[in-house]
DNA sequence: ATTTTGTCTATAAGCTAAATAGAGTAATCG
DNA sequence: CGATTACTCTATTTAGCTTATAGACAAAAT
């Protein structure tokens, strides 16, 4: 499951991608379409920025807009940006690397194998989906 | 990511996959050969008792085993007993179903399309992986 | 009866998700 | 300049879940 944080990324995402190229869309006009808490948006917004995926300007006639265009923006970057790893288990994150604190040998672990492939069937949906498929 | 309760589960269904009519095994000896607190392993046992996959024995030359043959325990049947949905989002879960409290109309909902894309690339790994897998 | 082994209840520490409040900073425009 | 607009940053809170542990209890075997 993913986190609401992930899903009201996504739905805003979705919204400032409809309006790509058309100037910037207000946090609170989001907010109130999407039904997100403002201020809880207003963090992932920002985190998305700090990522590169959204630019912002202050002021009047400010707000969010998409920085790339939609369908270079993926799932999986989305995904990664507030939920972390993609991957079941950290010994098989490609982004997220970690050494599992329970498991002694790495190389002779009859898990990892499906874990991997768990990884891959997930990776080949959101790799391959955009923002462009929710306009 | 799955939860460590996760992990810990099928690293124990593991071990008792191999042993499969072979007698039971015991709890402290499954928790002391994959590092797994023993306490903790009790109550993920005894939840897969609960739902079929295993058997227990008190007193003697008792233990833990498995009820089903390896080939019949998928990771999916698994997963949603530890760790509960599958899916994504409850709105597109098969066995976990639920409304999303902020979205107005799920049948115009944009992100139900990808999302269960990604469900189904779950459970075609996790459907088709059983104990057998990990022998 | 005693030992063995799983079962049940309770609890606690630690962490994370989700939400909120308020002061600060930068841009615009008159 | 100065007022307004709108994003930014820091801090805090609440609730709930994850992970782990302790100890009493129940059943089976010998």
């Amino acid at each position: 499951m993913i986190s609401k944080k992930a899903k009201y990324a996504l739905k805003a995402l979705k919204v400032l991608a409809r309006e790509y190229e058309k100037g910037p869309l207000l946090i609170s006009n989001i907010a109130e379409s999407e039904n997100i808490p403002k201020k809880f948006l207003e963090a992932i917004l920002l985190e998305l920025r700090n990522h590169g995926i959204l630019q912002s300007q202050k002021g009047k006639g400010g707000g969010y807009y998409l920085r790339i265009p939609p369908d270079q923006v993926t799932f999986a970057k989305i995904i990664r940006i507030v939920d972390g790893p993609i991957a079941p288990t950290l010994c098989v994150s490609l982004h997220f690397y970690g050494k599992c604190d329970d498991c002694a040998n790495e190389e002779t672990c009859t898990l990892r194998n499906v874990m991997e492939q768990w990884r891959d069937a997930n990776l080949v949906v959101l790799e391959q989906k955009t923002l462009m498929d929710l306009i």
